[in-house]
Formats: structure tokens, C-alpha cells, sequence
DNA sequence: ACACACATGTAATTGGTTACATGATTTC
DNA sequence: GAAATCATGTAACCAATTACATGTGTGT
């Protein structure tokens, strides 16, 4: 486990809740930190073998009747210690990709409709997570009144809300002005080369 | 090419200036698209034959005397069509993967110091970054200021800034949460488990 | 009967970085 | 003479998604 991740949220979900399985973990990391943190069933179910065979994790059969089969896991005293130490590492922080602005920055080579179409989109979006998050954070502080953890899942929550409302700010302006470059354009701009 | 976007940004930087080399296209990407998309050359050189192949760009040897060997690529009007498919296509927003947020999330399994410190370099980044991204305002509208394509790269640069900002206000206010949670809690919080 | 949620995994493929390998020219 | 910048490329590796493959239990 070098910089692989998937096994460090694997670590920090199970400290938080133990007896999880991968399909638990999968689902849990939707509902949690899923709006800036994914992973797949792809790199779940290897990591949890992985981490078992470093001692980072147990796991056990669950039987119960009536119920499909089904492999619990929950941390080790091992794997509280490694959580630890990569929680005390440098974070990295790659700048993100983002389409949207690689597209609007091209975006002269287009019709200022398809540009506008975009950030419409994009503020659609924005408005759809945010009241995802809004509602998480609503049912999370009611359901977490005494957890130790609300306040750093708190952290989280605020700084997407953040972000969303100066980006559907930022959008409202850039609607502004890609409408009034749609008036003063013609339909289809002629491609201007060697412009340095 | 199917969604290796590589070949996209290749595109649209031919199309806004022709005769550029691989090495060339990497270094316009560093200085105008760099803080939301990065190439490397072990993606640069490979795309640009492919795209060549597809008789989407053209090259031609330039052998100036004195001077390395180079390979100055241009867009044609093959290019110009598919990057103009490309712009339409609605664009594909990952939520992006956040470290800072993961290693917060986790962070009451770890004294407040640690999350304390990594938000002071989130801070540290921010400022940097956008003292940069000023002074590319201040340049590019400077030398930009009857370049057509000025108004969409503003578009991104305000949307960088905006971010930033609030990224700024956020992290106050997250330090401000930190520092309290530190003068309240033991050194080093004895891990709850179980506490869903 | 059908759909949906529970449950576990592997294989193929893609996308991307990093390290390696090489060499010329310019600047100090 | 050394270091930085210009210049081109490949190979190894890593991270991650997606598709594939399979089966049980529950609710309608």
C-alpha cells in the first residue's frame, strides 16, 4: 500500500463503524463522502484482501440464516495505527481536471449557444448537489448530535456548500456574458488563427 | 480517440496558434490551462501522431539552422471540425477526488493538531495559487486586449479565483473550529468505535 | 413472475504518471 | 566547463473504471 487511498478510506470508514462489509463500504462511501470521494467494487473488494493479509483488518463469516453470504471486516489495533500515520502525512492536491473549463476555454471556437448550454448545465447540477448537501448535512447533525465525528464531517459538508455557491455565483456572471457576446456575435465566429 | 481528451486540448490550442512542438504545447498548457488540466509527454508525443494519423493535424520539419530538431504541428480543417463536435458534446464532471476533505473527515482520529496543520497548507496553497492566477489576469488581459478569445479565458480565471476565495473564507472558519476542538480535547482523542 | 437490493468477485481496458534514454544549444 | 533549457520519444508501472459473471432474498 503505497499511495493507493482505497485502502485508507477502507481504514477510516471501519474505524469509524466496525462489521462492514465491501458492499457496505461501497454504499457508505455514497452516502458519506461520496460528493468528493469514490471508489469502485473493483478497488474495494482487492483492498479488503489486501489489507486483511497486512493485518490492517479482520474479517468473519457472517451465516446468519436467510441471509446471503457475507464477510464482515473490522479494524485492527495495526490498522488504527496506520490510519494514524497516513492522517499525519502531507495531503496532495492535484489540481482538479475540469471539462467544463477546458471546454469554455475554447470556447470561441464554437457558437456562444454551446457554451452557454454548458454552464446551464453545469448550474443545474451545482443546485442538485446542493441540496443534496444541505439535506445530508440537515439529517447528519440531527442523527450525530453527540458523535465525536460531526464537526470534521461538518468541515466537509460546509466547504462543498461553499464552493457551490460561489460557483453558481461565478455561473450567474458568466451567463451574463455569454449572453451578451451571443448578441453581438454572428451564429458562428470565423476561426481566428495565429491571434498569439 | 474516444474520450483520451488529450487530443482535445491539442486541438484547441493548435487551433488558437499553429506551428507549435510537443514540447512547445506543453509548456502553453503549464502557463494557460495548467491549474485545471495537466499533460505530460508520455501523453503529448504519442497524440500527437495519432491525431496526425487521422489527419487531424499536420507537421512539418523545422530545420532552422542552429537549432534542435523540432517538429512544429498544425491544426486542419479536419481538426477544426472534430474539436468544433468535440466543444457540443456535453461535458463530463467527476466529482473530483479531494484528499484534504478525506484526511478532514477522518480527522478525529488524530489529534486536531494534524488536521490544524494540513489546513494551514491548504491555505498556503490557495494564496500562492492565487496571486498567480492574478497576475495571469493582469498579463493576459494586458496583452490579450483585442484577442478574441480574451473573454473565455477570463471565464476560467474568474471561476478560479472565485473558488479560491471562498476556499480562503472556508478555511478560516475551518481553523477557527480546529483551534477550539484542540484547547477542548485530550492530545491524542482515544478512538470511539462503534458510534454510528 | 419480475424487479430490486444484497452480496462477491475477476478481467479487460483505459488513462495517466514517472522514470528512463538521448542529445543539442544556450547561458552563466 | 557546468547548468539550464530545448527537444523527442519509449517503457514500466499504477490507479481506476467498466463490463462481466454469478447467485440469494425480499417485496410487489
Amino acid at each position: 500500500m503505497r499511495r493507493n487511498q482505497t485502502g485508507y478510506v477502507i481504514l477510516g470508514l471501519l474505524s469509524i463503524e466496525s462489521n462492514q462489509s465491501g458492499y457496505d463500504i461501497h454504499k457508505t462511501i455514497k452516502g458519506s463522502v461520496g460528493y468528493f470521494w469514490g471508489e469502485s467494487y473493483g478497488q474495494i473488494y482487492p483492498a479488503l484482501k489486501r489489507l486483511e493479509a497486512e493485518g490492517l483488518i479482520v474479517s468473519s463469516q457472517s451465516t446468519s440464516a436467510g441471509r446471503a453470504e457475507r464477510r464482515e471486516y473490522s479494524i485492527t489495533p495495526a490498522g488504527h495505527k496506520r490510519l494514524e500515520e497516513w492522517l499525519a502525512l502531507p495531503f496532495r492536491d492535484d489540481p482538479p481536471r475540469n471539462e467544463l473549463l477546458l471546454k469554455l476555454f475554447f470556447g470561441r471556437e464554437a457558437p456562444p449557444s454551446v457554451s452557454i448550454k454548458h454552464v446551464q448545465e453545469y448550474q443545474d447540477g451545482l443546485r442538485r448537489l446542493l441540496g443534496i448537501l444541505l439535506e445530508t448535512e440537515k439529517i447528519g447533525r440531527a442523527r450525530n448530535s453527540d458523535n465525536p465525528n460531526l464537526p470534521f464531517w461538518m468541515l466537509t459538508l460546509t466547504f462543498g456548500v461553499a464552493q457551490i455557491r460561489a460557483a453558481l455565483e461565478w455561473s450567474d456572471s458568466a451567463l451574463a456574458m455569454l449572453s451578451s457576446a451571443e448578441a453581438a456575435a454572428p451564429l458562428n465566429p470565423p476561426p481566428a488563427e495565429n491571434v498569439p
